[in-house]
RNA sequence: GCCCGGAUGGCGGAAUGGUAGACGCGGCGGCCUCAAAAGCCGCUGUCCGAGAGGGCGUGCGGGUUCGACUCCCGCUCCGGGCACCA
């Protein structure tokens, strides 16, 4: 075996060989304990970028090392290939969408195949595929039936871009669509929803028993936005009959408020607002009826045109005295009740809108000495002019306000939520109908079971006009009514593509059932995932979407009614910078990992992706990184050598310490690259298989035996096996006659893990002055007499008494002088 | 404004409160060669010193400790998230 390693020809073998083998092949029968390893279904965007490779890679090192460590590993693939691109290019250029998108998938499939990452790809789900749309509809339809998912008239975010309508999610914090950057507008339409929000309570409880990344929780936290408050009724002083409600954090600054204010949506304005207030308030109204949610939310422009008086008053139950009520944009009508108390003393805005406008001031909680007299007071404090309240801090003041609003029967505690309901029409055809006929009669009627699935017809024009082809296709359109046999027509909106991706994981435990899209005992053998991958950017979408339709689901009978968590455990990869930008093909600066295939082979590319830095870390791709893929490729062939006998025993070479060393360093190896893997410190791991290999190459040098030598080799490849897969196993089979890859992976041996001498450093004043070899068992008092002995110290002493001795035998002993 | 995260050689990065800089990239030197490439061996934080050796060093300022990249307090800069959500 001392032929050049031929880089194509092993790996493009390899490669057949663990698909024809089925190597990494599960079924439910499988008898070894089953685990789950699962990247993000990627959109098909043509072939691969060096995202995929890294997150891919990530991935497949699990997959490998579990498989090794005796588990059934479920580590299927597919394609999220609704979606907007490939209508866009359709309508540029004319190809269909299907054409266009199963052509990009067929790319990015070739490009995952020669990473070299191994997929059970009799698992295949692409979210256009009928058979997947059915289910996707039955889903709908079961959703629509538990009350689930529904359609109302709802203001709602247009992009004009895409030409459709876009969840909360999907706009960016500055009103803009996180697809197309433009300004989304506001319009009021009829759309389909699905009631996440019946699961907010749970979704951000539930938060605190995943093994999530800190920074993806809180950002679920945030978007969720659960605030504890109280919520209470106020009376109008000139319309008795009316009432207001409304809700806050701060019940137990009720005596402060000083006026209140109504969101322009507010159903009762109307009513409330007298003629002579009426030409201003409705220039409020307008006003924020014709503003962009941007122009809305921002604080820019002056509050004295963004607030109007009503002319009428209500009565702060706390005090007994009416209040003003005004309107004013900087309350949402589509939050809590839409309208607020306003105290000034301790919120900000109201603050500053009782200054433009001239309202009191009351304090009712003592800000610290020295306090600005300028600004509201959010902080903690005795209460001051609040009745009852005075002395209390705020904790149990709000206790007692509550329970004064319940005794009155007026008001009682609450929870509110910042989460809105999930909007899912998309008004474009590359995406899954929504099952459902509008019938004049009958109104909205489900499609029949057999009539599943509601497929998109193939002879559309895809023109630029803005409007879905599905409006204008008669033969989709128009069909008679399940219920009545009428004439009625088809819905013409699909469905969000996250839709698709909310339950493609629980699909793959068994893509075959004919019977149900989830098979509940497949899901309950493999969910959740144990391991998921993919990248930060979708903490929100994607990762809560998710972990509602795993619960929804459950709850109407379509998944195991004990899984209610999607994955256990998730890891975020880091981007990859390029020029400082992410690297994303509609940025159009993506580095094709093909060339390198092509050179270097998948190997060296994947151990660059390993070992360039943490995992998590964001990755800069610069000048210097094909110097180092470089390396890495110059590292296999190290490896390479070794295993073929090209590296000899050196005359001139010293000694490497002998076979028990050598054995120590295998074993230690074992040990770190284990943990390594487990951390997700894949840098340390690749770190610390070069470590080892240049502890083989020493020993090889000075001649240590051989036996010893090929032992350490054979544990050398199976660590290697995860990372740099198809040099492992040609380098194991012609060596070792064995698949790489069916072996277990080795464990180390607690008995060469302790070492017959340790360098113990010694230290005067915690500066290091000496090292001296000592047995790892030495005693303290004996560690304190070899150190003082040190020739090295006892000049620094000079003779004079040390004032103390530190000893931490056997690593270290520090003497203060 | 609030909440996270980060800052270590020329570069990417290692370090359960106990030898800072593992491993690699780059650089320098040597071996091999007619020569080169490849490969192999060695050196490589910085300053002073011929050397032995010593001083200084983990963004800045304090603190705790025998001992701090690591823990605490206060900053600076960078990255990310949230932000009229009552």
């Amino acid at each position: 075996m001392s032929d050049a390693y031929d880089v194509q020809e092993v790996e493009a073998r390899w490669q057949r060989r663990w698909e024809e083998e089925g190597t990494y092949q599960v079924d439910l029968d499988d008898p070894r304990p089953a685990s789950y390893v699962l990247c993000m279904y990627p959109y098909p965007s043509g072939a691969a970028h060096q995202g995929h490779v890294r997150n891919y890679t990530f991935g497949d090192v699990l997959v490998r090392y579990r498989t090794m460590k005796g588990e059934a590993v479920l580590s299927p693939f597919g394609f999220d290939s609704f979606g907007l691109p490939a209508e866009n290019a359709a309508i540029k250029g004319g190809s269909h969408p299907r054409e266009y998108t199963e052509a990009r998938i067929a790319e990015l499939k070739a490009s995952i195949r020669r990473l070299g990452a191994v997929y059970d790809w009799r698992r295949e789900i692409r979210s256009h595929d009928p058979e997947y749309m059915r289910w996707n509809q039955v889903i709908f339809l079961e959703l629509l039936k538990a009350g689930l998912a529904y359609r109302a008239e709802a203001p709602v975010n247009w992009c004009p871009g895409c030409q459709t309508v876009l969840a909360n999610e999907q706009v960016l914090s500055d009103g803009t669509c996180e697809r197309s950057g433009d300004v989304v507008e506001r319009r009021n339409l009829k759309q389909w929803f699905f009631r996440i929000t019946r699961y907010a309570e749970e979704l951000v409880d539930a938060l605190d028993g995943l093994d999530w990344p800190e920074r993806v929780k809180t950002m679920q936290r945030n978007w969720i936005g659960r605030s504890e408050g109280a919520q209470f009724r106020m009376q109008v002083l000139e319309q008795p009959e009316l009432h207001i409600d409304v809700f806050t954090t701060r019940p137990d600054t009720g005596f402060g408020m000083t006026y209140a204010v109504l969101a322009p949506e507010h159903p009762l304005v109307e009513r409330l607002t007298t003629d002579d207030r009426r030409t201003a308030v409705n220039q409020i109204l307008d006003q924020a009826r014709h503003s962009s949610d941007i122009e809305r939310l921002s604080s820019e422009g002056l509050l004295e045109k963004r607030g109007a008086f009503t002319g009428s008053h209500c009565i702060n139950p706390f005090t007994g005295q009416p209040v003003p009520l005004y309107v004013a944009d900087y309350v949402l009508g589509s939050y809590g009740t839409g309208a607020i108390m306003a105290v000034p003393a301790e919120d900000q805005r109201d603050y500053d809108f009782a200054k433009a406008y001239g309202l009191p001031v009351v304090r009712t909680v003592q800000p610290p000495d020295g306090f600005s007299d300028d600004a509201a007071f959010t902080g903690d404090g005795p209460h001051i002019n609040s009745g009852f309240l005075d002395g209390l801090k705020t904790a149990e003041a709000k206790e007692r306000a509550v329970q004064f609003l319940e005794e009155k029967e007026i008001g009682h505690r609450t929870i509110n939520y910042r989460l809105r309901d999930w909007l899912i029409s998309r008004q474009r055809y590359w995406g899954c109908p929504i099952p459902v006929i509008h019938c004049p009669i009958d109104g909205i009627v489900p499609v029949p079971a057999s009539e599943l699935p509601v497929l998109l017809p193939e002879d559309v024009d895809f023109l630029p006009t803005g409007e879905s082809p599905l409006k204008n296709h008669e033969g989709f359109l128009n069909v008679s009514c399940p219920s009545c046999g009428g004439p009625a027509t088809r819905e013409t909106d699909t469905m969000d593509t996250f839709v698709d991706s909310s339950w493609y994981f629980l699909r793959f435990t068994d893509p075959f059932s004919q019977s149900a899209p989830v098979n509940l005992a497949a899901a309950r053998r493999y969910m959740p995932v144990d391991q998921y991958i993919g990248g930060i950017t979708h903490a929100i979408l994607h990762l809560l979407y998710s972990r509602f339709f795993t619960r929804a689901l459950a709850d109407v009978g379509l998944g195991p009614a004990e899984v209610r968590e999607p994955f256990s455990q998730l890891f975020c990869q880091g981007m990859i910078r390029l020029d400082g930008r992410a690297m994303s093909k509609s940025r159009g600066n993506i580095i094709p990992p093909g060339d390198y295939f092509d050179s270097l082979g998948a190997d060296a590319l994947r151990l660059f992706h390993l070992f360039a830095g943490p995992a998590v870390d964001d990755l800069d791709w610069n000048d210097q990184t094909n110097e180092i893929i470089e390396g890495c490729s110059r590292y296999l062939g190290r490896v390479w050598r070794l295993c073929t006998g090209e590296v000899v025993a050196l005359a001139d070479k010293g000694e490497a310490g002998g076979p028990l060393a050598l054995r120590r360093a295998v074993h230690q190896a074992i040990a770190r690259v284990s943990n390594a893997i487990e951390r997700y410190a894949y840098n340390k791991a690749v770190a610390d298989l070069m470590s080892l290999t240049n502890s083989i190459y020493d020993h090889v040098h000075a001649g240590t035996d051989e036996e010893i030598v090929d032992e350490a080799i054979k544990v050398l490849l199976e660590l290697l096996a995860p990372m740099a897969p198809h040099l492992a196993a040609e380098a194991f089979e012609r060596r070792y006659g064995e698949h790489v890859h069916t072996r277990a992976w080795p464990s180390a041996d607690p008995t060469y893990l302790v070492v017959d001498e340790v360098t113990m450093v010694v230290q005067v004043n915690g500066k290091v002055r000496d090292r001296i070899s000592v047995p790892p068992d030495i005693s303290e008092e004996e560690a304190t007499l070899r150190a003082l002995s040190s020739e090295k110290v006892s000049a620094l002493l000079g003779g004079s008494k040390p004032r103390r001795v530190i000893s931490r035998a056997p690593n270290l002993v520090n003497i203060v002088a």
